[in-house]
DNA sequence: TGGTCGCATCGACGTTTGTCAATGGGAGGT
DNA sequence: ACCTCCCATTGACAAACGTCGATGCGACCA
């Protein structure tokens, strides 16, 4: 797949993890992790991960009617939410699958302290 | 306050809370929690937050320092987290205080799904 | 009353972001 | 070989954003 490449995704668990409840973060950290929250900062990317979480697995050709964006829009989203982690993509014959990526969401609740 | 006066915060809980990894979110919801996240998308309003956070009460005058931006830049940004309901100032005597909002995080903590 | 201090607001700036039409490139089918 | 389909990339443009100097406003103190 020619989207994620430069993807230095500092795998889900590579991130901080110490919920800022406990300790402030520092400013790499804090640099790190703002993409992330970004990525989720935007309705359609929000929307977007919210389906493929629901539906589990989502061809790309499936998300521009229910998006009701553009074919490259959707292919924006895609990538921001990929480099950020959050989806992963497969490619499987003409279609591009994505799900949800494992561990990044649990990292982020993490983050967001609490129980 | 001269600050956050538009706030329509929807309070804590008025905001959705369905897991995104049960079902796929609404226009309108999305379009509600997004501003929250997009708040959080910041390096610099996640070290205030995480500062806040984790020192319990902090007052603007100690922000500047750390954060290391002019006084009007951390305006802005207290600003930006009070309206996206992540904080609350109370305004003691000469000083404004900051404190993390009850309810807001845990909500984004349900809103990621999981356990 | 006048002065100082803390913070919000305004105005301006360069940068980033969301969007789409147009184009390209690879995989399948005929 | 050709054509079709799916998706990534490019280029362009308006809107939103982060930043700071300058200014304003209210609260405290002398």
């Amino acid at each position: 797949m020619r989207n994620s490449k430069p993807v230095k995704v500092t795998s889900a668990d590579e991130l901080c993890c110490a919920p800022i409840t406990d300790t402030a973060l520092s400013v790499q950290e804090a640099a790190d992790l703002a993409p992330v929250l970004a990525a989720l900062g935007d309705p359609v990317r929000l929307r977007l991960l919210s389906i493929v979480s629901a539906e589990g697995e989502v061809c790309s050709c499936n998300l521009e009617e229910p998006l009701a964006k553009s074919q490259p829009t959707i292919s924006h989203h895609t990538r921001v939410l990929s480099e950020a982690g959050l989806i992963v993509g497969e490619k499987r014959g003409k279609w591009t699958w994505w799900r949800v990526a494992p561990g990044r969401l649990a990292m982020l609740r993490t983050l967001l302290g609490g129980s």
